[in-house]
DNA sequence: TATTGTTATACTCTATAACTATA
DNA sequence: TATAGTTATAGAGTATAACAATA
């Protein structure tokens, strides 16, 4: 029987993340560290509450985090210009170098894996994930709404 | 920007995940218990050395996760007919209701997903995401491949 | 001798709650 | 009074290594 595409879908993420733990095996680095780097890459300097706010965690996980990665020399806290309460949490030069390469083959394993796909099908899937991507974000907060709704 | 084309297929994933574990919220029931389930039904009975290989993980690892569905009522352990060192894993009757249930939730999400992606697009959108999972899991198999025999 | 599962140990990710320092 | 971050505590998932019972 034919898998559904759900499936298929699902298994593209899952396959995705065990390579990436790979990957990164032997170096330290994990997949919510790699995941909180990425985050940093793209937001800049910032505070840890942003990055809660961001990674979708509670403020004390990104403490553990950010001791891990500053143990591990990726990332670099420094305080806040005006908020003394404040911590800004930074990539190192070295950590900034690492992110923008793996960005570089991220970009790269979207060209190989499109091009695994017939040219003709190519515009049709783009839409088709899109909408699909679309469409499941709009239920899971349909489903987060309902949920606060009965807690409260 | 737009987001590339892996980028959504990774948050449909990460959507997905985040949605099934507010579901169970409260059950008892988590991720990796819930894929066990899963893997359960699609399986039958199993030992837990099977149980291992089937979810990527460890011996150690499935005892922990069996301890814990047998307590929450899940499963059951029961002697093996033949081999005096197994044990064979089964759902209780009361789970392999709740997970064919899941079955069919699954099967409708699939649906409502495909009905939001325009008519003309589904059939290159199957095809599209065929040839992706299929490449990633070439690309992935040969990634462990490299890292087997580097380890070696 | 090899295999099945468990005990022992340890680490990461995650959460809640209480607390400190600052705003 | 509210906010940023940390300490304290706890539980789940994961792994390796050593061990018992059985094949």
């Amino acid at each position: 029987m034919e898998p559904l595409l759900l499936d298929r879908l699902l298994l593209i993420g899952d396959l995705f993340q065990r390579d990436m733990a790979r990957a990164f095996d032997g170096t330290g680095l994990t997949t919510a560290r790699v995941h909180l780097l990425w985050v940093l890459q793209h937001a800049g300097p910032s505070t840890q509450r942003d990055l809660a706010r961001l990674c979708d965690v509670t403020p004390r996980n990104i403490t553990g985090l950010v001791d891990g990665l500053e143990e591990s020399g990726h990332v670099r806290r420094t305080p806040h210009p005006t908020d003394r309460r404040a911590v800004l949490v930074e990539l190192t030069p070295s950590a900034a170098t690492t992110m923008a390469e793996m960005q570089r083959e991220h970009a790269e394993l979207n060209a190989t894996l499109l091009a695994a796909v017939a040219p003709k099908d190519r515009a049709a899937l783009e839409r088709g994930i899109a909408a699909i991507a679309s469409h499941l974000e709009t239920l899971v907060a349909e489903a987060a709404e309902d949920r606060d709704r009965t807690a409260s």
